[in-house]
RNA sequence: GGCGGCGUAGCUCAGCGGUAGAGCAGGGGAAUCAUAAUCCCUUGGUCGGCGGUUCAAAUCCGUCCGCCGCUACCA
């Protein structure tokens, strides 16, 4: 029986384009998902966008279309781009459908139902642009008088009858949450960030709105729509068939990851659980925070014009190859940089060299000296056992690494291996041992098929068509590409197709 | 202002009480199976400054400097 695992990317928010922050966190949690899968689990990965909300309405409204068809529009962009990176997502779970609304009011009524909502008004500063209220002293006033967010969004002083969420309710039971599941944030710099806001108390929090329309109507009261944030977080169960317990998808929830950026835990740490056990429904057991990027130095920003397109991204480097160096270049919880030199030192040192020639040369050499047959193993010299105890140690070494979203380390275990693999490669040198003693230029070469194999296994998550076709290149058959199929041998004598290059060094295009 | 983090080789970073490490870049050599790809050796740091604890400190404590993150209310 698969444990069943359960992970999401947050929704894409439809007032802007897709940049390279949502294909990170994506691709990230894809690669997450397919490692899950890869390792015996009976996985469920959503993503998708979150369509309602003023800033939609406005923006909208300037595009000249309506709030729904400007939507649908956007979401299929994100959709696009979502399928550019590889994403093998599940589900695509949009905030406008009709399960979703259904989902959204029912919570809404539990939460209601507990005594945990209250109609109360709200007046304050209003930042539409951050669907967030400003303390007067957060605000900068700038010398023509307007008052700006921090985040620099322009607000404005709103009075409004809204239904209140009593968040400073659940205070102790949220730090009861994090004290009992030390993983419930990661990483431990957010968590603690976290913990430090939530004691310091909690204010009431307002989740309804009167002043526009685009929303999901909050039940039994007409002229209210949701705070996006309540009516965005419910996606996640949403997608899980609720309120219908008996939904094939239930099994799914809790999730196990939530995948969000650092910008937004608050609501997925604080919010979110806090929304849950007020409604009695499980809480997710982990949310996991990423960084960001920086772009040749410089912060990405619409202004600056250096804002990347992803899609634009993968055109000139390959998509396997934007992958790898999305997870390779920067520790995931961290900020990191990314520019044209890093990247190409990536692509062409650890791809190119490293692993492509390494399968490359090992190939060849089968192909041209044995007729393109595995050769079967001999007895195992102490050489042949050390390389062959790494790459066998892999799968372990990987998946803790997985566990904990530490990705750039999972792929250091992984070129640990390929590194020693050269150096054996060097030291046997198949290539003498062919016009000497070519018995053991056969074991020699089946060492390196077999550490290529586990290798190549485990990156199948990352880089899954590259190790696709090197896996193929290898004679592994696709039913014996998973974790546990490392266990079974291959076939003595199978025959190996003419290998290729499986990742081509980046060259510079003529000026 | 408060809380927290960081500052280690040219670059990116690991180490977090026992006399400085990795990858990349630089230098030298070997090999020539391979995508001129690989392998071996090597140059290079008074571990931000100053004090302290200890037989012994990047590693603990204090303080200063510089960056960064979080910061509802009260003060």
């Amino acid at each position: 029986m698969k444990s069943a695992f359960y992970i999401t990317t947050p929704i894409y928010y439809v007032n802007g384009a897709p940049h390279i922050g949502h294909a990170y966190t994506s691709i990230a949690t894809d690669t997450l998902a397919r490692f899950k899968r890869m390792d015996g689990h009976d996985v469920f990965f959503l993503t998708g966008t979150d369509e309602h909300g003023q800033k939609v309405e406005q923006a909208a409204a300037a595009a000249g279309l309506t709030p729904q068809a400007f939507a649908d529009k956007v979401s299929a962009d994100f959709q696009d781009m979502t399928q550019a990176m590889g994403v093998s997502n599940d589900d695509w779970i949009r905030t406008t459908e009709e399960r979703h609304k259904q989902s959204c009011q029912e919570l809404w009524r539990r939460i209601a139902a507990s005594g945990n909502i209250y109609l109360g008004h709200y007046e304050g500063w209003y930042a539409v642009r951050d669907e967030a209220f400003y303390d007067e002293s957060e605000l900068t006033t700038a010398p023509d008088g307007k008052k700006t967010a921090p985040s620099g969004a322009p607000v404005e002083w709103v009075r409004e009858p809204s239904y209140f969420f009593r968040l400073s309710a659940w205070q102790d039971k949220l730090l009861e949450l994090y004290e009992n599941n030390p993983d419930f944030i990661a990483p431990t710099s957010r968590r603690n960030e976290v913990l430090s806001f939530v004691k310091g108390g909690l204010h009431d929090l307002s989740v309804s709105r009167t002043t526009f329309n685009w929303g999901i109507p909050v039940p039994g009261a007409p002229g209210h729509v949701m705070y996006v944030w309540l009516d965005a977080l419910t996606n996640y169960i949403t997608a899980c068939g609720f309120p219908d317990e008996d939904a094939a998808r239930w099994r799914f929830w809790p999730a196990d990851a939530h995948v969000v950026g650092k910008d937004i835990i608050r609501f997925h740490a604080v919010y979110w659980p806090a929304f849950l056990m007020a409604a009695g429904i499980p809480v997710p057991k982990r949310i996991s925070s990423h960084g960001w990027w920086v772009v040749e130095g410089e912060k990405m920003s619409k202004s600056l014009g250096n804002v990347i397109e992803p899609r634009k991204l993968v055109e000139t480097y390959g998509l396997d190859q934007i992958r790898y160096f999305l997870l390779r270049e920067k520790p995931f919880g961290a900020d990191g940089s990314m520019s044209h030199p890093a990247i190409v030192s990536r692509i062409n040192v650890e791809l190119a060299n490293d692993l492509g020639n390494l399968a490359q040369r090992s190939l060849s050499l089968i192909a041209r000296n044995l007729g393109g047959v595995l050769p079967a193993r001999g007895a195992l010299t102490e050489d042949d056992l050390g390389l062959l105890n790494a790459a066998n140690g892999l799968p372990d070494a990987v998946r803790a690494c997985m566990d904990r979203q530490t990705f750039h380390e999972a792929l250091e275990e992984i070129w640990k291996v390929i590194r020693a693999a050269n150096g054996y490669i060097d030291r046997q040198a198949p290539w003498a041992l062919n016009k000497t003693d070519k018995v053991r230029m056969g074991e020699v070469l089946r060492v390196l098929v077999d550490t290529i194999r586990a290798v190549a296994t485990m990156l199948q998550p990352f880089m899954p068509a590259s190790m696709a076709n090197m896996l193929e290149q290898l004679g592994v058959p696709e039913h014996a590409r998973d974790i546990a199929a490392l266990s079974a041998p291959l076939a003595d004598g199978i025959h190996l197709p003419a290998p290729r290059g499986v990742f081509p060094r980046y060259v510079e295009p003529a000026a």
